[in-house]
DNA sequence: GGAACGGTTCGGCGGGCGCCGAAGCGTCGA
DNA sequence: TCGACGCTTCGGCGCCCGCCGAACCGTTCC
């Protein structure tokens, strides 16, 4: 006896069609920031004609993945809810690591880099990435029994010491959301602070891509930094 | 700035690619049982020809979706690990419970039945599911704090009480997860521990299809043995 | 009113992809 | 050893879909 549906594969299908194209999902990952993007806005993220951006949009919102907002002559869109914001993010966690382009003795050096630390899509992972939840944990701003949430004290953190416009985030995304990807047997934090952490630290330099890669090194001026603001110790660590 | 790597659309596309056709999409529902199946299993149960489920194995395999095992002259697949499976069901929880294709009078009769109970994908979901999840916390069966987990005690229930053979459970797929769908509020019981519940409910005659729709019906026999097995009471809690 | 602008619709082009059947290969059992 | 069987490869067919430019519509601003 088969229990499934039949007729879910294809309802199943057509959800995951919705995704498979790199323009949709250029257009999904660009919403994950949380905020409303205009139909043109994403037409030049993601370098396609207004003509070919409306009806990716059309097919987006069809399958309850973006709602919209029509608003004078333009059209706003986003994320549909919070449930959507966590399951794109949950798809991209999903991915490997790296492609691993290079080969031979780089290779050795450019995969310590990533271990040390590495963009997550939006936000932060590997060494540097968990370090940083569990100091912030440990500093009272997160909370992670049960599920990632910011408190009240983090928020206030974020705001007064990173420089985060915490009310600028939407309502879609999750604020704080854990992410665990196949290098690190540990969450780090995802969702709208995560990005936002990761954002803040890049404008104040204290952390730089290592040339094109998703490895970011440590500044000095950052490894000051994350020692006064949270008590890491960035030499010991493993994050220099 | 714009800290989302512009690569990661083509890698998300291509995972999504991969779920992106109904059979391909079949051969993932099938496989979220934790079994490993046999191309040609796959490939009879999905209603194409052998060579057609080689092409989409060796996709899934690709994108590391599936595991392969060769074994003789067959070849096993199943689901690459716990995660997989895991977003394989929140991708499925995501879609809007029903197609509604009736209008009319009888529309609302079976709105109700569906909030009643029904089958989300392979466990239970509606009042129904919530009811049952519910009352196998409250007997010790299933700890709800901080993810879904079946107890040595509710092993053992769905054992004896229930004659499920969790010997059988394969290791991909997670034993017990929680699924929140659109229409509840509250989650219930999916992953293996959900599904095998649906299967012995039906085998044993206590739950029943409505028609050929997702809508299940507590059979008199199933409201007596609720109540033996769990102290449900399915007349007071609108069950029937 | 007219120009500029954002978004939409439509037609057409090209490529990718899912499907099958036929042929072939390796394994298993008589 | 030989047939049955499970799986794979290959060629070919047809459809779907993503892309663009051109024309059009509604809003905004001068």
């Amino acid at each position: 006896m088969r229990v499934t549906n039949d007729v879910g594969a294809d309802r199943l299908a057509e959800l995951a069609r919705a995704l498979a194209d790199p323009t949709r999902a250029a257009f999904c990952l660009a919403l994950l920031d949380g905020r409303a993007w205009t139909a043109g806005e994403l037409a030049r993220h993601a370098g396609v004609a207004a003509s070919t951006a409306t009806e990716h949009l059309h097919r987006l919102t069809a399958v309850g993945v973006l709602t919209e907002r029509r608003q004078g002559r333009h059209r706003y869109v986003e994320l549909a809810d919070a449930r959507v914001a966590a399951f794109i993010e949950d798809m991209a966690a999903l991915l490997p690591p790296a492609p691993a382009p290079v080969t031979g003795l780089r290779s050795a050096a450019a995969s310590t880099a990533l271990a040390r630390g590495r963009t997550c899509f939006d936000h932060l992972a590997g060494r540097l990435g968990v370090t940083l939840t569990e100091a912030m944990a440990a500093h009272g701003h997160l909370e992670t029994d049960g599920g990632f949430a910011l408190s009240g004290k983090g928020l206030h953190w974020m705001e007064a010491s990173l420089g985060v416009d915490t009310a600028a985030w939407g309502r879609r995304r999750p604020v704080a959301r854990a992410c665990l990807d196949w290098t690190e047997r540990r969450t780090h934090l995802a969702g709208q602070a995560g990005a936002s952490l990761c954002r803040a630290l890049f404008d104040h330099g204290w952390i730089r891509r290592v040339g094109s890669t998703r490895a970011v090194r440590l500044t000095d001026g950052g490894s000051d930094a994350l020692q006064a603001l949270l008590g890491i110790d960035a030499s010991e660590l493993g994050l220099l």
